[in-house]
RNA sequence: GCGGGGUUAGUGAAGCGGUCAAACACAGCAGACUGUAAAUCUGCCCUCUCCGAGUUCGUAGGUUCGAAUCCUACACCCCGCA
């Protein structure tokens, strides 16, 4: 068992485990939200924590663009600068090559992006992504991924992007070992590999075992969420579940619908992190018991004198906020709603996260 | 009182003889968002028995094959001059 991760013996279905990063223990399995820019949009560092929430996520692209990593470093690094004391853990930006595809190439050394803020031409690749995470201060770092979309157009790429991901895989790591060898155990980061495969069972296996064989301390499993169904994203999980290492953390990419963290969770998962809780929030959607969704801009709650939900215990619910006061601060464009509602949904996967480990 | 301008769907505002149930914006209603170019985007938004039909563009007449668009009268609003 590594020294960074502990969990049940237990090799398929839902486990307890702790994974111990420089910056503090987690215990999994854990949701994670995604604070792109630096913040968990609408919400400061304290409200964050309110939520139960134990790792936030960072987007290196993103922080790359601006302020920039050595303004960041100059800051004092990400945890000074974001004002977080707890686990951050730093997307590579490979999921940019996903969701920016119109303004990016791809080449064996690296990918060319076109800031679409200034115009600017930004070059990621798997070394200066792993030079700007350790730059910015991040406790987990994940490998930087060539992430295509699983729509028609997209799945003809599945071979291309698995075979590029792994061959840049090994650069991560070799750029990975380089900056990190003067470091002691106890202070470096904590390095994710990232499988891909798209919905081919046969890429999905092997490129677990390339993940597992290039001796990173977890596993994530990317390229997930980006267009396939449901159906097809839970078989894949589940097929997975029975190849997972039992001595490394598994991270599942992007993926936050409470069904689907359940799912998840349910065959092996023990990270997750996904923007959906809080963009949902500001779009006015929340989570209630049983997973269902509430519209809270609807106009049968203009009136509702209730909380969110009358069974959550997260802050806002707490504290009184009723439905059509949250209705009305939407109407208006208040983004106080967004925040409330953010801290809600955040506390909603917390507290199932919460939950399987009180099982467990 | 005289001269000029105006009156369009919830609001603002295009249209100025046919392709107009009428652009566009806002408001309203509903929905979508899964490693955040997302406080964004999509649909609906006169009525109905809603793949079609029926009533609209201050009111009432008129011209025309055909009018929100032209003419006449009236009503109301605005600006000048009295």
């Amino acid at each position: 068992m590594s020294q960074y991760f502990s969990a049940d013996p237990s090799t398929i279905g839902a486990r307890k485990g702790t994974l111990t990063t420089r910056a503090g223990k987690v215990l999994t399995p854990t949701f994670m939200p995604d604070g792109t820019r630096g913040a968990v949009k609408s919400l400061t560092p304290e409200q964050v924590i309110s939520t139960g929430v134990q790792v936030v996520l960072a987007n290196t692209f993103h922080l790359h663009l601006q302020p920039g990593e050595e303004v960041i470093h100059k800051l004092g690094g990400l945890h000074k600068f974001a004002n977080r004391k707890a686990p951050i853990l730093t997307d590579s930006g490979g999921f940019q090559v996903f969701s920016l595809a119109k303004i990016r190439k791809i080449a064996e050394e690296g990918v060319t992006f076109k800031d679409p803020r200034t115009g600017d031409t930004i070059f990621l690749s798997p070394e200066k992504s792993i030079q700007i995470q350790i730059r910015l201060g991040a406790d987990m770092i994940v490998a930087f991924d060539d992430v295509v979309a699983l729509d028609d157009i997209g799945r003809g790429r599945t071979q291309e992007a698995y075979e590029r991901t792994h061959r840049w895989l090994e650069r991560n790591v070799a750029e990975f070992k380089r900056l990190t060898k003067d470091m002691k155990p106890d202070d470096r980061p904590l390095l994710f590999g990232v499988a891909q495969g798209g919905l081919d069972k046969e890429l999905r296996r092997r490129s677990l075992e390339l993940v597992h064989a290039s001796g990173v301390d977890g596993v994530a499993i990317g390229g997930l969420s980006v267009g396939e169904t449901r159906a097809e994203m839970h078989d894949m999980l589940e097929y997975l579940a029975t190849f997972y290492d039992p001595a490394r953390p598994r991270f599942l990419l992007g993926v936050g619908d409470p069904a689907d963290l359940r799912f998840a969770v349910e065959h092996g998962i023990d990270m997750l992190d996904c923007v959906l809780p809080t963009r949902n929030a500001r779009h006015g959607t929340a989570w209630i018991s049983g997973d269902q969704k509430v519209h809270l801009t609807n106009q049968k709650y203009a009136d509702d004198a209730g909380p969110i939900d009358d069974s959550c215990d997260c802050a806002t619910c707490a504290a009184g906020y009723s439905r059509g006061f949250l209705r009305h601060q939407f109407k208006v464009g208040e983004p106080l709603a967004g925040t409330l509602v953010s801290i809600h949904n955040i506390r909603y996967l917390e507290r199932i996260c919460e939950d399987y480990r009180n099982q467990l």
